[in-house]
DNA sequence: GGGTTCCTTTATCTTTTTATAGACATTTTC
DNA sequence: GAAAATGTCTATAAAAAGATAAAGGAACCC
């Protein structure tokens, strides 16, 4: 069991600072975990930041390849390559819930490696969906709206059930980590994008009820 | 100077439990910034966690009576009603930043007082939001959809612009303390509401008395 | 003025935390 | 199988954190 044992650090890492917090975190509480020698941890990663800088770059680096996947669909239309960007980022978000939620919350403080994460990553972002938007607006798919705007509610929609996933699995009984949620808070995603972001004419899909 | 030591404790918290986290702050940092004695933390609220704990309930006090306070507009209609829920609370967390993100992010981790939270000022939440939801429903002003899926996108686009305030103001240069934020982005809201709630070609009925 | 209450300070104890040095073990390579 | 690379352990240094006891002082009430 040697061969793993950086596997299992991070893991334990991802979980415990999923639940407790990176700065709430100990690292030996991860070798705890991990079931490891807290030194193992500073072999690997250098120190406690390591570990966490480790995670960041693990999922923005998936992150923005979902997106670059996505956005290669652009030649066949602005709302079909916009809906697969969001169901890409969605549907990897749903896989790594724990991680998802704990880098969602780390970029809330105040850090270096948060500024270094939105000048590089998030600027590609930005500048992947504005090319959509952009496009949309060109092609008369979308109406003509504030970019920033519309980035912020579909971010916002697209990260609220991993943020606040204790609101959603104890107060609405919402399980972002089963299988059909994903698919159904899908449809949410298109009947904003349909409703809020295209223009009207368009036949109306209502969303799919379940 | 005596008098407002308390007030410099709870300012100087809000401040670094914001920027570094509520675990990433210690009790000496507080003190220090608010030029007060360590041990003065202690005589006020006991402990670490008592300051945060008069943080959370301080913030959910009000939030929940700026929902109530919306919830009194029912008998205007469910629409109406709804959008003076949703700026009522949009305006004071955008009059509360700094507090808002904290809340949030503390809220996104795993820990006795946010299950306590849960299960007073959010049930109540649900409960209030859902009435709403449900009379849109009768009055023919909404379309009838999952509850629980509108919940999730309406809370999405009231917090994001808190928890990820970083992203707004150095990626997309929106900033949520100007004040016209808050009326443009307010305006979203409705959008939201009037395009992906309400039903398509609303004539609206206004309750009769019931 | 004596006593009470409220607030502040000093000083310190105890625990927790990160980090590291160097020994020990295992695997790989030639 | 010896040497080198890789991985793991023990032990501990050094700092930081939370908590508290007890003294000091100011304001106030009678």
């Amino acid at each position: 069991m040697g061969k793993n044992s950086k596997e299992m650090i991070i893991n334990a890492a991802i979980s415990l600072f999923n639940t407790r917090g990176y700065s709430g975190t100990s690292i030996r509480d991860i070798a705890g975990i991990a079931d490891v020698n807290p030194a193992n941890i500073a072999y690997y990663f250098q120190n406690k930041q390591g570990l966490l800088e480790y995670c960041f770059t693990s999922f923005f680096e998936q992150y923005i390849s979902e997106i670059e996947k996505g956005f290669s669909f652009l030649e066949e239309g602005a709302e079909a390559c916009l809906k697969k960007i969001a169901s890409n980022l969605l549907f990897f978000q749903c896989k790594n819930i724990h991680l998802t939620r704990l880098i969602l919350r780390e970029m809330s403080l105040d850090s270096q490696v948060v500024r270094e994460i939105m000048s590089t990553y998030y600027l590609k972002e930005k500048y992947l969906i504005q090319t959509v938007l952009e496009k949309g607006e060109e092609w008369g798919e979308f109406r003509r709206h504030s970019h920033d705007y519309m980035v912020i509610q579909l971010k916002g929609m697209l990260t609220m059930p991993f943020l606040n996933s204790h609101y959603i699995t104890e107060v609405l009984h919402v399980f972002p980590h089963e299988r059909y949620f994903a698919n159904k808070y899908l449809n949410e995603i298109y009947a904003w994008i349909e409703g809020c972001l295209c223009v009207i004419g368009k036949e109306n899909k209502i969303p799919a009820l379940l």
